[in-house]
DNA sequence: TCAGACTAGTTTTAAAAACAAACTAATATA
DNA sequence: TATATTAGTTTGTTTTTAAAACTAGTCTGA
């Protein structure tokens, strides 16, 4: 039996991808490719200041670029997905579908 | 597109099932049926007292039993699955099933 | 029989993560 | 010029996680 293998893999989750509300992020941003921050802040229903430390947080790890321009004076803040977050996406997922088909089945 | 009832999936996951430790947990029970306290600790690597608090989260929503017994005087603890605890990890399963399936893809 | 060590946990404390409220800075409006 | 609005960030609180300390009982040998 693989058990033991399945659990390391639990354990191996990338934390900053696992996380509910990055995970909404990271889901919406793979869909669309690039969003603003007050339609991201919508789309996945976390407060402002929620989501401002979240995109930190990814920003940190290198998944998500932050692009902040001025539209006719107003400051917009464009963020999409980096290569290496679209990789982590990749890695997380096929994780998690090893832990889904050995948990239970 | 389905964008927003994808994450609406992932607000919904369960908490008690998705932290790692936990799932590690619930994976081990769900191929073993039953374990004890000491089997369980060195089959997931967590410290005797993580372990301990995260049954009892998983105590507290009904998702796993715990029984004490005496084997030739020494104390026995041995954890199992209830009905609950199986269903909410095919629950979590399908759910994660399709954000796997609608995300990234 | 009593000190020391071991087993099997639980409780307490500390660190980290998540969330929400308060604050900042700039523009627009009356 | 005061007031409101937009777009965030910073700060503080709550919750979660993990490790350390503690408890209770057993065993072992002097």
């Amino acid at each position: 039996m693989s058990t033991d293998k399945d659990l390391e893999t639990i354990a191996d989750l990338d934390r900053v991808v696992h996380s509910p509300a990055r995970l909404m992020i990271l889901a919406y941003l793979a869909a669309v490719d690039s969003a603003d921050f007050i339609f991201l802040m919508n789309q996945v229903g976390l407060t402002r200041g929620n989501l401002s430390s979240h995109l930190k947080t990814l920003e940190q790890a290198g998944y998500v670029e932050i692009q902040k321009e001025f539209v006719d004076k107003v400051p917009r803040t464009l963020i999409q997905l980096t290569e290496a977050g679209r990789e982590a996406i990749r890695t997380y997922r096929q994780q998690m579908r090893v832990i889904l088909d050995e948990l239970l089945s």
